[in-house]
Formats: C-alpha cells, structure tokens, sequence
DNA sequence: AATTCGGGGGG
DNA sequence: CCCCCAGAATT
C-alpha cells in the first residue's frame, strides 16, 4: 500500500531496534499507561516526568481509580510538576472514558481527540503506539530532526509550517509498526539529533542530511518564537493561631497555578509598592481580616516561570484563623502535606 | 494567529 | 542570560 519506505524511515526504525530507551510506559500496550505517559510528558522532559508517572500508576492503577479520585489528591500528586491544567483534564478525561466509555479507553483518532487535555500530538501517540494507527506525531524532537534532514526554514510556530511538518511526518510513518516509528522519531531526536551539539559526527543519517550538507544544523528549526514576560510582585501571609492553624484557599482558573492551594495573597503593582507593603491599604486591611500582627517577614523570592517574573515574600503573622474567612479553608499546618501547593510555597517551606 | 499555562536543566 | 522540553486550550 504504501510505496516504498524512505530511506530516512528505513534508517530511524533500524537505529530504534538497536538504541531503544527502556522506559517503563513501554512495557505494555496498554491506553491507560501510554495516555498518562503522554499527559505528563507534555512539554516536560522524561527524567522530570518519570517519578510522577511512577506515583501516578502506583496510586491510580487503573483508568476506574484515576476517575474514582478527589481531585485534591490528583493535584497533590501533580504538585512541582507545572502545567497544573493537565492535571484537571487529566482527571476529567478519566471520568469521561469512564462514564462515556465504559472504562475502555476509545481506540480512534477522533474520540481520543475529544478527551480534554488530548491534542493532536497526544491522540496520534495512544493511536499508534496503544492501536498500531497510522498517525504520525510531532513534537518538539520530530520538528527538529525533520527541518535538519530536509532542511525545511519554514518556522514551526507558524500554521504554514505547523501544516507542512504534519504533512511530511504523516508521509515518511510506515503502514507496519506506526508506534514504533513515532517512538524511534522522538528518541532519535532526543539522544542523536539534539538542540545543541547533535551528534552528527556519528549519525546514521548523515550521509543524507541537507542540513549537515549545507551547514545549517545550528538554525535549525526556524521559530519565530518571542516571549513577553510579566513582572508581578506578591505578599504570602502565613497566618498562625495559637492551635498552629492556618488559612488556605483553592486558586480559581484564570491565572496561573489554577486548582492549588495558597495562602492568603496580597499582589501589588510596582517593586517598591511591594516593598513598601507594609504602609499600602491593602496589607493594613488584611490584617484587620485576619485580626493578625506581623511577625517574621521572609527575604524576598524570586520565582521564574515561562511569561511571568515573580517576586514573592512571605509574611508570618500571628492571628485569628477560627472566625471563618470566606473562601478560606482552616488546616493545620501538617495537612497542607495533603495539598496541592505552587512550587514557590514549598521550596519556602523546605528552606526554613 | 497569539497568548497563556511551570518548572527544571543545559550551554 | 538564553533556549528547550513526548503540547493543549483559550483568546
């Protein structure tokens, strides 16, 4: 059916044969582990990903107990690994398969499609590696090893280059063993074809590659690219009764860290409003809420995310937990254990 | 078509 | 300091 299979095809399945990573999602067939894989390998590399796919099956053996989960605990499990939204889909999308599917993962293209946080890079993934489909995926590996071997300047982050990749991808992916293909794409791209010092010296594919030909490696891909970056400025009040009690609340969706918990936040527009918190209104009434007094005040954190510089103290104060604020939740400093909480609040926690 | 969503690692 | 990472959803 398909004509012949292209060199570049031939090449990459035989270097897989050989150079295959043994990870732990590749021991079976099975949707579940290959899906969860996926979720969590989304824009995160596979030594960062690795111990939370490990905690994740062992916790949530089966699509049925994912679904059967609070959603708290699924976000506890996720806590440091960012993108705190894959973890809310990852959960409803369990349900769905659940409930719209009895438990058995769909095994299309289309219907996987329909699950939230499943793209098409993650429905081409379960399609071919779990039902042997023949969808060709592209990421980040497949966009680099593909614009060096065909030295394509097309930017990636264009549509018309977004088009052109899927196109090729979708021509080069044999009928037999799509998953290993799509596999073999990544791994190659990771371990030979790398965004710095690739190692063309010893790649199979060089003798073909109109990248290393016309030197050209380093400038490729193409991206347009370009981040804009926020600066924001935060007080955390760490409120604390004479029972060791504190105030936490769940962070709603439209901002970052969406699902996790945090203590009681004041955000202010400028550095030196910031440092100045302790005149501005708003600390002065917050206080009043919580019928709190200042009593250590950390030094100032900088915490980095892809379009936001954040600037964050933490303030412990002394107050009153036991009036109930709305919104807030009432915890004793050893269940925040139990909570999800951003990256920034526990590295606190851990250095002091 | 652009922006926004984390956190860590490498050069 | 920059870029990259088994991308997706929203605007």
């Amino acid at each position: 059916m398909d004509s012949v299979l292209h060199p570049f095809s031939r090449i990459i399945l035989s270097w897989y044969s050989a150079h295959k990573r043994e990870l732990p999602w590749r021991n079976n067939k099975n949707p579940y582990s290959i899906w969860l894989s996926e979720i969590i390998l989304q824009q995160t590399r596979i030594e960062q990903g690795l111990s939370y796919y490990l905690k994740f099956i062992e916790a949530f053996p089966t699509v049925n107990h994912l679904a059967a989960a609070k959603e708290d605990h699924v976000m506890q499990l996720w806590q440091g690994l960012g993108y705190y939204s894959r973890a809310r889909n990852l959960h409803a999308a369990a349900k769905m398969v659940v409930e719209e599917y009895k438990g058995r993962f769909p095994d299309s293209y289309d219907d996987l499609r329909k699950l939230p946080g499943v793209g098409p890079y993650t429905a081409s993934a379960i399609s071919s590696i779990a039902f042997n489909l023949r969808h060709a995926v592209v990421d980040g590996n497949v966009y680099r090893l593909l614009s060096r071997y065909f030295d394509i300047d097309t930017p990636i982050d264009s549509s018309a280059g977004i088009r052109e990749f899927f196109d090729l991808a979708n021509e080069l992916i044999p009928n037999f063993s799509p998953g290993d293909f799509n596999q073999a794409m990544m791994d190659f791209g990771s371990l030979v074809c790398k965004p710095s010092n690739p190692i063309c010296i010893d790649c199979p594919l060089n003798a073909g590659c109109l990248a290393l030909k016309n030197e050209t490696i380093a400038s490729r891909p193409i991206k347009r690219g370009k981040t804009k970056v926020k600066k924001r400025y935060l007080l955390y009040l760490i409120v604390k009764d004479d029972e060791d009690h504190t105030l936490v609340r769940k962070r709603g969706d439209k901002d970052i860290w969406a699902g996790l918990y945090e203590f009681p936040i004041i955000e202010f527009q400028s550095a030196e409003e910031w440092l100045g918190f302790e005149s501005t209104d708003k600390y002065k009434e917050s206080l009043k809420v919580f019928q709190a007094e200042l009593n250590h005040l950390s030094n100032p954190v900088k915490h980095i995310l892809s379009h936001q510089h954040l600037h964050v103290l933490f303030a412990r104060v002394t107050g009153n937990t036991k009036s109930s604020v709305r919104d807030y939740e009432r915890k004793s400093f050893s269940d925040l254990a139990q909570l999800g909480m951003p990256r920034v609040i526990t590295r606190y926690f851990e250095q002091s």
